[in-house]
DNA sequence: TATGGATTGGAATTATTATTTCATATTGCC
DNA sequence: GGCAATATGAAATAATAATTCCAATCCATA
């Protein structure tokens, strides 16, 4: 057998990729097939993966040669473990990546961290989201004139992603950011009439926390999305969220702030079109 | 065969543990095994799975038989289509999410939305990301005397996080960034011994592409992140990565990118560390 | 358009794997 | 403790599936 044949899915892919286009035609096509339908690859006999991909056994077990395997039974094992990769839980991968990572273990693992960190604050933020926060969270940005958007540091990611979109679906809003010195004039605009959406996480930005008060005086309504009930910012607010991110390697996932982030975003926009429609109705 | 025989795991699970107390100890075995080491059960031959489990491949096949199954071989596919739904699981929710706010399911419809699209994103980014590329990237990066970060819209707010990274990792950066219009005279001072991050998603903003051509002819190495090799990215690119994010309600999840973005930061501040080790010993 | 090499289809063969069978052991019950 | 029912182990057998082989076909090149 070949010294460098694909141990794991993703270099088959891409040995797979690159070949493609010298491969004979019924070997491309079993080619296409394997990677349109790797959960049948992974299943399936050499019979029943033949006919459906409108082949001959023997073209298959032909493609997993020229691949470098010896037979379709070890070309298969591949595919097999592609599927016990992706279901093995998050939590434990996890961990288990960040002991990898400790010992040094790659900058794959580094990048399997960050992914795992991810999936992990997804995964615990759809089951915890309190609807009923939610909806409150909409109306009120919904009604607000302009809707400002404050976070700093680690946050602003989110926020400038906040006011991207906004901006794409013609809401009003302003980015308060620090860079150019000029926030005490542009919080000083703000009006009840306004809203704003605040992101802080633990060690809070001073900054955030002082314009969220000052902002708070002027009675402008806060929504906050925070990582606790502590939160100095959760005194703030009038509606507020609790995201918990896991981190990896110092560094904090933003997943589910931005999944929250763009839900209540394009929330907002889909509400206010509905209460447009109604009005002129 | 029974009339009631488990067709999908979960039942089958329940029938299982109901039925634990009153089952031989042999069959109970290779139960226990089962619950455990369901993977096992999908991909295993009866041979192998009875010798994991320490019992004779016939015991295991009387255990598919208390069951209701006719032999080892059906109960098999239980396992198997467990796997099967698993994985399909995300592609289809977020189909069945879409339509659903579509037709203008409420907001909690939104908010699982934008949690499936990231996880399908993360899905698929975590088979696909080309080790290879990975590390010649990092190797880039790390040997930069300045990082420069290019991103426009869209993408920003993922520049705008690996720019906070390496600043708390300590290295030197740019982030360009269109607000001051001074991007020329900033562009102008990279040199070959720098490097830059560049992030640009169809519809590519043209003015990050445009920067992009500069900054090449320039001489300075560029590492991509964009979202097909068609992409005018690519072409500039020393070294460049292809992230499929999906979209719901008109915007792209972020999260593959974030978590590739923060992956490849982490990794040159490792690298750079070990260089850096290297050299004082 | 003839010729050699590569590719393909399909059946024959070999290998692997599930299942059955039967002898032996164990357990519960009188 | 003895007997019947049940459970288990191990090997034989049957079924299924992978692989090989060879003839037919296709394709490029002279």
């Amino acid at each position: 057998m070949d010294e460098r044949v694909p141990r794991d899915f993703e270099t088959l892919r891409t040995t797979i990729l690159e070949r493609r286009h010298s491969l004979p035609k019924r070997i491309a096509q079993i080619a296409a097939y394997a990677l349109d339908n790797p959960d049948d690859i992974a299943f399936g006999t050499a019979a029943s993966i033949a006919a459906s991909a409108g082949v001959q056994p023997s073209t298959l077990i032909r493609f997993a040669q020229q691949l470098g395997f010896d037979g379709f039974t070890s070309l298969q094992l591949v595919f097999r473990e592609r599927l016990r990769e992706r279901n093995s839980s998050y939590d434990e991968r996890l961990a288990a990546l960040r002991a990898k990572a400790e010992e040094g273990a790659g900058h794959r693992a580094i990048f399997d961290g960050f992914v795992a960190a991810a999936s992990t604050s997804l995964n615990d933020i759809s089951g915890r989201l309190n609807e009923e926060h939610f909806e409150d969270a909409i109306a009120l940005l919904a009604k607000a004139e302009t809707i400002y958007v404050l976070a700093k540091r680690r946050s602003y990611p989110v926020a400038s992603y906040i006011a991207y979109a906004l901006g794409k679906l013609k809401i009003r809003n302003q980015l308060i950011e620090s860079a150019a010195g000029l926030n005490a004039e542009m919080i000083g605009f703000a009006s009840p009439r306004d809203a704003v959406i605040a992101i802080s996480f633990s060690p809070y930005a001073p900054a955030a926390i002082e314009e969220a008060r000052v902002i708070s005086e002027q009675g402008v309504p806060i929504v906050a999305i925070t990582d606790s009930s502590f939160s100095p910012l959760a005194q703030f607010a009038k509606v507020w969220f609790e995201v918990a991110e896991a981190d990896f390697a110092g560094f904090r996932s933003l997943s589910a702030t931005m999944a929250l982030a763009m839900a209540l975003t394009v929330a907002v926009g889909e509400k206010r079109r509905d209460t447009g429609r109604k009005r002129k109705a």
